[in-house]
DNA sequence: TGTCATAATGACTATTAGTCAGTTAGTGAC
DNA sequence: GTCACTAACTGACTAATAGTCATTATGACA
């Protein structure tokens, strides 16, 4: 009999209708202006419910998070599947412009994975989400580093630590997007969002590039 | 006669007193954690007294960080200033290392820094600060600037956009502390602080080296 | 010593995260 | 049909804390 599985489904849609309802509320009013009581009246429970099935505040936006890096991964994952033939230089703008255009598309999961495990973030969100939130980058991380080791095969790169070398990659790539999500900063630097990643990825890929000999 | 000069002396003192019990308090606690009270407990003053000399607990943040930036500054400057007769590459090594070293030694503030004018914050901190702020890092950024058009007139250096290298120099080193400052990410990429910020580094430098003709 | 302005106080209000004793509703046994 | 049982749900309540403001203290000067 099947009363057993029903009940597991009604709960776990009760899940995601509340956390639908916190991702509408917390994008509109930002994290902090939220109240849990929006939260529960805009999913049409009370706000004990909320806490039956959260924890907190803070783990429901823990939740949201995975579910951003989840679509991340699947974004790079499709951009990596794509380049399969490509060389590696070819290969590397499809992810990080897959990259770029998913921040672009979802510019507020954007400054909540940056925020993330700063402030209380860090001591509400526990072990099983770190995990989680863990294995998703390491994965995105992986697809640059196997590019830049077949890049390094193939002759097409220079011979260096294909780790550090990702690791540099991901980093600009982040401090490009992160400058350019604070009016105050892109302001200052007067350049538009868009060719200051362009440059960006395109000088981490060329210090890659073998310098053909004359 | 001084009494108004005193007084204006005294108020100056307290406001400072205060500032200094917040720097504790915040840094012992973390911002989220530390409550007014506290900081008024620490001044040994009154919640009243500390809400008399700044807005919110926001806006003593905002002070907080604009003494922070203070310090960078003029660590950057210094850095700018002895470098004055050496060639461009080894200036920007310079400015590079002085940034490096200020957030090695102030932690806390690059978190802060970087938490600035996201969440509540921007709500809160109001033009004076922002645009104080913003002179702060422009004169920053100006000296990485006008580094780069040394190296371009020198020859040292291709002809290039020097705001969007800068800017990109900026982004790279910035998202390389952000990067290596959270547990999660620095767990992931399993490379060292310093050894990931100088690889960053030289590979923003040397893509504006002019490529040696053989 | 009295008056006045300025500074300081701390009890108070408002907001909101999180709790828990009590209520409701669905299920299966008889 | 109805009873007992369980799981899900509720919302009034507590606790914590940012921010306010009517009142009080201080000290300069005539």
């Amino acid at each position: 009999m099947s009363t057993r599985a029903r009940r597991e489904r009604e709960k776990e849609e009760r899940r995601q209708s509340i956390l639908k309802a916190a991702r509408e509320v917390f994008f509109e009013n930002g994290f902090h202006n939220a109240t849990v009581d929006s939260v529960a009246e805009r999913a049409e429970v009370s706000k004990g419910t909320v806490y039956l099935y959260f924890e907190s505040k803070e783990t429901i936006l823990a939740h949201l998070l995975l579910e951003g890096l989840d679509g991340l991964t699947g974004e790079l994952e499709r951009a990596y599947a794509v380049g399969e033939s490509l060389p590696a230089d070819e290969r590397l703008r499809q992810l990080g412009w897959a990259y770029f255009q998913f921040f672009r598309r979802e510019p507020r999961y954007f400054r909540f994975l940056m925020a993330m495990d700063r402030g209380r973030f860090r001591e509400a969100v526990i072990p099983q989400v770190y995990q989680e939130a863990l294995e998703a980058s390491m994965e995105g991380l992986s697809w640059v580093v196997g590019t830049i080791e077949q890049g390094i095969e193939d002759g097409m790169f220079g011979d260096c630590d294909a780790r550090l070398a990702a690791a540099t990659l991901w980093a600009t790539l982040n401090g490009v997007l992160e400058l350019m999500e604070h009016p105050l900063r892109r302001e200052m630097v007067g350049v538009e969002r868009e060719a200051l990643y362009q440059t960006a990825l395109e000088t981490i890929i060329r210090s890659l590039q073998v310098i053909p000999q004359k």
